[in-house]
DNA sequence: TATCTGTCGATACACTGTATCACCGCTGAA
DNA sequence: TTCAGCGGTGATACAGTGTATCGACAGATA
């Protein structure tokens, strides 16, 4: 084909800049609004004008990216508080909040080791409040709450998910699962279950997080009391 | 083409006869020895000599193949003891072995609304076993029990891999992060956590977890006690 | 001005979950 | 006995995934 005939190649915008920080926001963006699974390599570049293959600059992999969000959400994690019990506190209800401004957090914690700027400071935040309590103590103090708090969160996104997908509302989630629980339980089985589900308290997603938080603290307590 | 030249339909294998259950136990098989990624609709079917469509018959969507996964597992964990402390004591040792023989439950715990026959039989053993404690305390008691194994299974298990990635020793892993670290402490911003790391305790996972499960059992006996 | 270099994205590959649908053997009815 | 219908099966297809490869271009260097 003679060059006259031959198209010019078409006019390449202009590469819009790109940065580790732009394409996690990105990322962020798109799985805050649509879930994990609506955070796709393509998509990501897509809404950063660019392709898909220009993003393995910024990341050797996909869980990179992931491993990216992670730490870019525990900068909005800020422990506070005076003394272990109420630092140890705040770290739990500030993650929890933060797994409510983004879901999917719930689909990652625990999930891979972290050591981003943002975890390790914030790590760092606790451990410099814990105050002279004994390295043996601290260890485990945070190991555990930060296992009860991966925990927990999960467990209530996963419920407030299943309660959206069933239709909006706990009346509807109770219609989806609650002709089933009837006939399970009608079988004897579960009994225990059945007292519990039917007579025992109703407590909320805060309450219900709280307590258990209280119960480990306690404990923890007791332990630094005793030495 | 005609009748004669073309050839006849090759003989259909009987088809192999399949279950629910075989289903699920194949998946299994092929999550145990390569992980979850490698569970995919098609490599199931093909473990037992179907067609990946053919699964349909027996689950609707590969979420409830998964669900069927972590419900069979369910069946091995029994909890035992006497008394409410040993029981769930018992209950979260026994989920944790469970992990250890199928690291794929820690991708799975807390991540989807469990109601099985196993799991509400395991909750079911749980919840009989506590006894006469008030319902207001064992509501929260177990939900805090199963967070906390959740969450701390999934770091014992994602440490795990992560040292099996750098090489399949301690030593190994040591030599991946380490020098991270150091550069990482060497900025000073992380005084407390470097402390932690040089002084602090050298825990074996075992330890941690139990020492994480007492905390929490001393809080909830506290309460117990109290009233 | 010519060559080198590093970056970008088109293309390709192997794979995923699942929708669709033609076909086949079976069952029940005429 | 024949035939219609039906349900289960698997081939095929589709849209999407993460990522390897590699030609081509822009900018830097000589």
């Amino acid at each position: 084909m003679l060059v006259w005939e031959r198209p010019e190649p078409p006019d390449r915008p202009t590469p819009a800049p790109l940065s580790r920080e732009r394409i996690v926001h990105a990322a962020i963006r798109l799985a805050d609004a649509d879930g994990l699974e609506a955070v796709s390599l393509r998509k990501v570049a897509a809404e950063l004008d660019a392709g898909p293959m220009r993003l393995y600059g910024y990341i050797a992999t996909k869980e990179e990216l992931l491993d990216l969000m992670v730490d870019a959400v525990h900068a909005e994690i800020h422990p506070a508080g005076t003394g272990w019990r109420e630092v140890l506190q705040s770290l739990a209800e500030t993650t929890r909040q933060a797994a409510h401004r983004h879901e999917w957090l719930a689909d990652l914690l625990g999930g891979r080791p972290q050591l981003g700027p943002n975890t390790l400071a914030t790590s760092e935040a606790v451990l410099a409040a814990m105050g002279d309590v004994d390295l043996n103590t601290v260890m485990p103090a945070v190991a555990a709450v930060n296992a009860y708090v991966t925990g927990a969160v999960r467990r209530e996104i996963t419920e407030r998910r299943a309660e959206r997908a069933s239709g909006m509302s706990k009346r509807q989630w109770q219609a989806t699962y609650g002709p089933y629980l009837e006939r399970t339980f009608a079988t004897g089985r579960f009994a225990a279950l059945e007292t519990l589900v039917r007579d025992g308290p109703h407590l909320d997603a805060d309450q219900t997080f709280r307590a258990g938080l209280e119960f480990l603290l306690d404990g923890v307590e007791a332990r630094i009391s005793a030495r």
